[in-house]
RNA sequence: GAGAGUAUAGCUCAGUCGGUAGAGCACCGCCCUUUUAAGGCGGGUGUCCUGGGUUCGAGUCCCAGUGCUCUCACCA
């Protein structure tokens, strides 16, 4: 296992340095700010003005700036050291002759990954790279464990480095000091978080915070985290969706609300799944799933405008654009007829969608399967989804595993529900939402049922959100995003674990 | 939860038939006043994941355990 933890030789080395430093009264811990004139990237930009002055003037100039040393060429009586800041890099030119003997010795004692200030003027090298001619140096931290820099090429790539899947997670501060790619998929991550509010904001809804300890988790099919209150003597659940709370806000007479809040899913991890992750709930009063729709659509393609300045993306081979609506609808039973062959007519009880299942020989084994909507979900898990690249909507989900969505009028085994995929993946799920006390009754005492028969990801009883809903709630639309998920298709990131800044690990380190 | 793969220097990795540890980068020393994956010369810094076993001898073979990666199951 790799471990930066350990390096006894080098910590000596620059524990060493760092001991010298401060017995000359020269501790780098001691320095409070640098005043900096200048960001990496402003000196850089090629359109700057200092570029364009004569050689006399341009040398009068005095940049400062701050950042750590990520490269260092040693010439002898010269030196070439790239430093990086939050903007990006720049090459610092030192000579012994400027220094002195001092302050060039000083440099030439720098470590990858010190962070330093400078003072100089901006000059391009005989290759024209930009660059700063150094006048003063100061070490502004030491640190005293190597910074695994690797190299740059030519081309851009960098070369060794922190490398190892594990390590970088574990030591994410790292992963994003040294992998500049896994830092900008990161910070897509945070903007599309604040796209999304600004653009939710803007359509007038109130950003609201629920609780998440809650006495019983429903709103979704999953296991729950345990923990305990020591002073009610009292076990609550952490919240696995944020659903229930949410719609007793719009019997509270708010009619545009909405949150954006960890969750936590007691299952299995993969690059799929963390167990614990950020989900967006919205809810609003007097729309249907059809106003949920249109909502959905202008709200992908105005984050993707935002953030990545475009809203037509290359997904899995595929060119997909946002802002062409509207996006395709396909009930679910069509889209199983279309991919799998099996006709709407033979899913109408559980014995004869299995006959059709054996005859047209599924990958799964039908004997867990014991509700038929469970199994229609089953199938369009396995021969729709894969195919769902461009954005679409799939609606009418079977009763059984939609115990929170408003029944069809004319089919009351099928919901007002959607779901939308893009690139094969799930990216939202939405109701029209019960608002009928007794059918919310019923609902759940049917996901009793399912748990009394073994499934223990059924939605349990709660009385007190049925109380609230025979106080009355209006006509509602609700929608649910997993921003996890919905980070990776915009950023094409393939693992969930590359867009949660601190994914769940083993512990043990 | 099941299966497969993997674990050697700070990092990335090689290590043949079982014979006592190797490369590049990093690091240390010396040289080099516009380099850029700078270059040249010299230096190996190691609990070969852990614990057993086979053997004259184990990084290598066997057993058990642990971490990680991938696939499957569950799920969003």
């Amino acid at each position: 296992m790799s471990e930066h933890i350990e390096q006894p030789e080098e910590r000596q080395r620059r524990l060493a340095r760092l001991q010298q430093l401060q017995s000359e009264g020269r501790d780098p811990f001691a320095i409070e700010r640098y005043e900096r004139t200048h960001l990496a990237q402003e000196v850089v930009d090629a359109s700057a003005d200092h570029w364009t002055l004569p050689e006399e003037e341009a040398k009068a100039l005095s940049f400062r700036l701050a950042g750590r040393v990520t490269s260092q060429r040693s010439k002898g009586k010269t030196a070439f050291y790239d430093i990086r800041d939050g903007s990006g890099r720049i090459q610092l030119y030192i000579r012994k002759d400027d220094l002195g003997e001092q302050a060039f010795e000083d440099c030439l004692a720098l470590d990858l990954g010190d962070i330093i200030g400078v003072e100089g003027f901006a000059f391009k090298t005989r290759t024209g790279e930009p660059s700063i001619h150094v006048r003063e140096i100061a070490l502004l931290s030491k640190p005293l464990r190597a910074v695994p820099f690797g190299k740059i090429d030519a081309e851009g790539k960098v070369h060794s480095g922190l490398s190892n899947v594990e390590d970088r997670y574990r030591y994410r501060y790292l992963d994003l000091l040294v992998n500049p790619e896994a830092k900008a998929v990161l910070t897509k991550r945070c903007q599309i978080v604040s796209a999304m509010r600004r653009f939710l904001d803007g359509e007038g809804f109130l950003e609201v915070e629920t609780p998440t300890l809650q006495e019983v988790a429903g709103g979704a099919a999953a296991r729950p985290f345990m923990t305990h209150h020591n002073a009610l003597k009292h076990d609550f659940k952490l919240r696995i969706s944020l659903e229930l709370p949410l719609k007793r806000l719009i019997v509270g007479g708010y009619d545009k609300v909405y949150e954006i809040g960890r969750v936590y899913r007691n299952e299995g991890i993969d690059t799929q799944h963390n167990p614990e992750f950020t989900l967006m709930e919205l809810y609003q009063a007097y729309a249907n799933l059809e106003d949920v729709m249109e909502l959905v659509e202008s709200m992908y393609a105005s984050i993707a405008q935002t953030v990545l300045g475009t809203t037509v993306l290359e997904i899995q081979g595929e060119t997909v654009d946002f802002a062409q609506r509207p996006w395709k609808r396909l009930p679910m039973l069509e889209g199983i007829h279309q991919n799998a062959g099996i006709a709407p007519e033979e899913m109408t009880n559980l014995e004869t969608a299995k006959a059709a299942c054996e005859r047209i020989g599924v990958p799964f084994a039908l004997e867990k399967e014991n509700t038929l909507g469970g199994l229609i979900e089953k199938l369009h898990e396995v021969y729709t989804q894969p195919k769902l690249i461009q954005p679409t909507f799939i609606t009418d989900f079977p009763i059984e595993t939609s115990p929170l969505a408003k029944k069809r009028p004319d089919n009351p085994a099928l919901t007002r529900r959607f779901e939308v995929y893009i690139g094969g993946a799930e990216l939202g799920n939405a109701f029209s939402e019960i608002n009928d006390p007794i059918d919310q009754r019923e609902r759940f005492e049917g996901q009793l049922a399912q748990r009394a028969a073994g499934d223990d990801e059924a939605h349990p009883m709660d009385e007190d959100f049925i109380r609230a809903l025979e106080y009355g709630m209006p006509p509602t639309g609700g929608l649910g995003i997993g921003i996890d998920r919905m980070v990776m298709v915009l950023t094409g990131a393939e693992s969930i674990r590359d867009v949660i800044l601190f994914p769940l690990l083993r512990p043990g380190h």
